[in-house]
This record gives structure tokens, C-alpha cells and sequence, in this order.
DNA sequence: GACCAGGCACATC
DNA sequence: GATGTGCATGGT
């Protein structure tokens, strides 16, 4: 089975390059943006960072000393913008009450201290702390999102109603822990999913569209 | 105007 | 443990 998902690998790749993952400055800025695209398209996300990136840099101390109203205004087009406004203090109080508001200090921590640690700041959940370990702290842990259970059910890989952690089990127990493939493999799927694997999809010209 | 987007927390059964 | 609902802007 491992072949397959190798074999899906090579034709995502192939057809769309790579995909240099994840799109921020720094790793603190990958976190924000991945609380900011929760249920929301990339597009909304860059217009919110370059509306923070204007009021000044952002970073844990940049965006704590930041009005409320004015992190809620910048952010307003990404969305759920009170959620995601609280979603964001609780990531940066953190950082500034056990790890001296360094995220190098967090990141210090191993990988499963580091997933617990991250799950349990409320508005990170299982793929959004996924994402942080692998784009932000570089480890090799594979990142599920809709899209990816969408392409893989699809395909008749795995069962449409699998949970995240079922998915994620299944493909990691099936691909070599490597961090680079593990990064732009789930970049690929999300390429894969915004052009062709909608819930409504079309297949025309798909890259797996004679994959079986 | 409906449908959807790189989810998550919380209520309820 | 499973299922339902609110959150909100902007593109197709």
C-alpha cells in the first residue's frame, strides 16, 4: 500500500511541482496563518497577514502589544475574526508565561510533549497542531485535512468517514518519516483539492483521474 | 443567491 | 463516543 501512496506522490509531483510549503516569514508567522486559515481560504489569510504586517513585525511580542480592536480589524478578512482574534492571545500568553515568549523554547520540546502542549491551547486542534510540528518545527509528522480524506476516499484508499487520527495513522504507516516528503506531500494534496477535488469535482484533467 | 474554504469548541443525546 | 451547531469573510 505504501507503493500506491509513493506512486501518488510521483504523479502529484510531477504534475505540480514543488510546492515549497509552508508560505511565511518565520515560524511564528506560520502559526498565526495556520490559526487564520481554519475553514477559510488561503486568499482571505494574506490579506489579514499583510494588514498585520503593516501595523508592525509579527511576532509573540508584536501582536501581545497590539490593541485587541486593532488584531481583530487586521484579521477581519480571514474570518471568524472574534475566535480567531481570542485563538491567537492564547497561543501568545502562553509563549509568554512558560517559554519567555521564545518560540525556540517551545520548540525545544520533543515531538509528543510538543503535539500535547500545542492541543492543549484552546482553538489548536489536531490539524492545526500538525501542521505547526511539521512546518514549524520541522518534524515528521503527517498533516490530514479535508482534502486529503476527500482524494484518498475518492481513490478508494481508505473509508470517507475515517477520523483524523485514523487517516494519519494509516499514511504514516505507510510512508517513510521523512520531513520533506511529509511537507510537500500534504502540500500536494491541498493543491490537489483547491483545483480538482471539491466536494462538487472535476475530473477533467486531473492528475489522478486514471489512478487506480 | 447558494455553496464552499488548508477547523475547532461546545452543547447535547 | 457520535452528532449537531455557531463562528464570518470573500471568491465561484
Amino acid at each position: 500500500m505504501g507503493t500506491k501512496l509513493l506512486e501518488i506522490y510521483q504523479i502529484l509531483f510531477d504534475h505540480f511541482g514543488p510546492r515549497n510549503w509552508w508560505p511565511a516569514d518565520s515560524a511564528f508567522e506560520m502559526i498565526v496563518g495556520a490559526l487564520l486559515t481554519q475553514n477559510t481560504a488561503w486568499k482571505n489569510v494574506e490579506k489579514a497577514i499583510m494588514n498585520l504586517k503593516h501595523l508592525g513585525p509579527i511576532t509573540p511580542e508584536g501582536l501581545k502589544r497590539l490593541p485587541p480592536s486593532k488584531l481583530k480589524d487586521a484579521i477581519r478578512p480571514a474570518g471568524y475574526y472574534n475566535q480567531k482574534t481570542k485563538r491567537l492571545q492564547n497561543i501568545i500568553e502562553v509563549l509568554f508565561k512558560y517559554y519567555e515568549g521564545d518560540l525556540d523554547l517551545l520548540f525545544a520540546l520533543p515531538t509528543e510533549t510538543l503535539r500535547e502542549r500545542l492541543l492543549a491551547v484552546s482553538g489548536i486542534g489536531p490539524e492545526t497542531a500538525d501542521s505547526i510540528l511539521l512546518y514549524g518545527a520541522e518534524r515528521p509528522v503527517f498533516v490530514i485535512d479535508t482534502y486529503t480524506i476527500r482524494i484518498l476516499s475518492r481513490h478508494g484508499l481508505i473509508a470517507e468517514e475515517v477520523s483524523y487520527a485514523e487517516a494519519q495513522e494509516w499514511i504514516m504507516d505507510n510512508l517513510p518519516f521523512e520531513v520533506p516528503l511529509f511537507n510537500e506531500f500534504h502540500a500536494l494534496f491541498v493543491a490537489l483539492g483547491k483545483e480538482y477535488c471539491r466536494p462538487k469535482p472535476k475530473c477533467e484533467g486531473c492528475p489522478l483521474e486514471n489512478f487506480s
